[in-house]
DNA sequence: GAACTTGATTCTGTATACCGTTTTCTCATT
DNA sequence: AATGAGAAAACGGTATACAGAATCAAGTTC
């Protein structure tokens, strides 16, 4: 038996290593991940392998058929779509939330803000952008809504990741465009009322989506 | 080995009956649901039991501890209260969404109204209301969204089986209530914006909210 | 050549066994 | 009575085995 290390349980080095690989873009889209294959492969046993696929399916990286077989999710744009719309719902009340929380205490989102200015990569700086919303969202206090957070953080990064892939993502001032905006938020919390924050963090959201590349409509 | 039939699969079964016991109350809250016992009980093994116990974490009704041992989800009032920011933060943009597809057809809202009128327990009305708005998700076309929505409908029916059973919800006019309210929405959908539609969708979650007894500063 | 059949293969669903860890119980000590 | 140590029991994590269902491919029929 291969060690199966880096991680505590067997069941976590499976999760970690495959959502890493779906991702990463190193799992084909669409291609069937089965069970005693990715077993044999990671060196462990079926059982935390089944563990694995339940919980990616959780994070909407894998996709179960009809007869319980699980597929690398292939994401299209009207799903990205709904990604969208959920965000628009969730984190600007998640803003109003933290808000309180925040006016007293800013300092890992500028942790968050200085660690993106210093950012070399494009996907280092949509990596920190998630980052920095999910500090949000952890600073709500609503447990619930951070867990929901969680279930479309993976799918996004899967989305971008494959459009950072195909070159479609904008280079172009990205980065610093990134740190003004969220500068902004930072300002806002420390300033304003938490309705005025929730308003903001629509609109942040709202322009982020219009950063994005008009997406195909092949679906 | 016992026949574990009424479900195609073993794992469903445990599921079903599980999410059955908790949410009426039958397993004590907070106790534990030790794999081998449940496995037993139910004349299954305990790998659909596993199973099944991921399934209820995910819906809420069941919470695991650090060392891996599941117990029955104890609500709080502050459970409570995040799940109604979030149904706050969910169901008005679903009425948005479903908006157009409900101009043009309302058949199963009224179907449901036509139900509720016709209830004759509390527990009936409150199922049915459920119901309502859960038709509203699924029309919204949003699966992702539904999906949110079912991890919240069981810890909502958990807790307001709860309260039904220490006597705390108010029976008065309940149905009659529900069935107005209902019918209002519906009027909406058939003749208002989406934009109207969703800001009286969060005016009917706000009064639902009023409806609720006051809850215990237990936390 | 297309659709259907059938057999081999692959895969999942489930049961069971083993091991290490956690929990609980018992009992001696203070 | 409270505390702490140690043994016993209970429990979860994981591996493996087997049966049945799904899938695929080759061959057959029309």
């Amino acid at each position: 038996m291969k060690n199966a290390s880096a991680s505590s349980s067997r069941s976590e080095y499976a999760i970690n290593l495959l959502r890493r690989r779906i991702i990463d873009g190193q799992s084909e889209p669409g291609s069937l991940l089965a069970e005693v294959a990715v077993a044999r492969e990671l060196g462990v046993s079926r059982v935390p392998v089944r563990e694995a696929l339940f919980m990616l399916e959780r994070e909407g990286l894998v996709e179960f058929s009809g007869t319980g077989r699980a597929y690398v999710k292939d994401l299209t744009p009207h799903d990205f779509e709904e990604l969208y719309v959920l965000r628009l719902a969730l984190e600007p009340v998640a803003a109003r939330l933290a808000a309180p929380a925040l006016r007293e205490d800013c300092s890992r989102l500028e942790k968050n803000i200085k660690a993106t200015s210093k950012a070399t990569t494009l996907l280092q700086v949509t990596r920190l952008d998630l980052d920095f919303h999910e500090i949000i969202l952890e600073m709500s206090g609503n447990a619930r809504l951070l867990k929901l957070w969680h279930s479309l953080r993976s799918e996004l990064e899967l989305w971008l990741g494959r459009l950072h892939r195909s070159k479609q993502l904008q280079t172009r001032g990205t980065r610093a465009e990134t740190v003004t905006s969220h500068e902004g938020v930072v300002e806002a919390f420390k300033t304003k009322s938490p309705t005025e924050c929730e308003r903001l963090m629509r609109q942040h959201i709202l322009s982020w989506r219009e950063w994005l590349p008009v997406l195909p409509e092949n679906k």
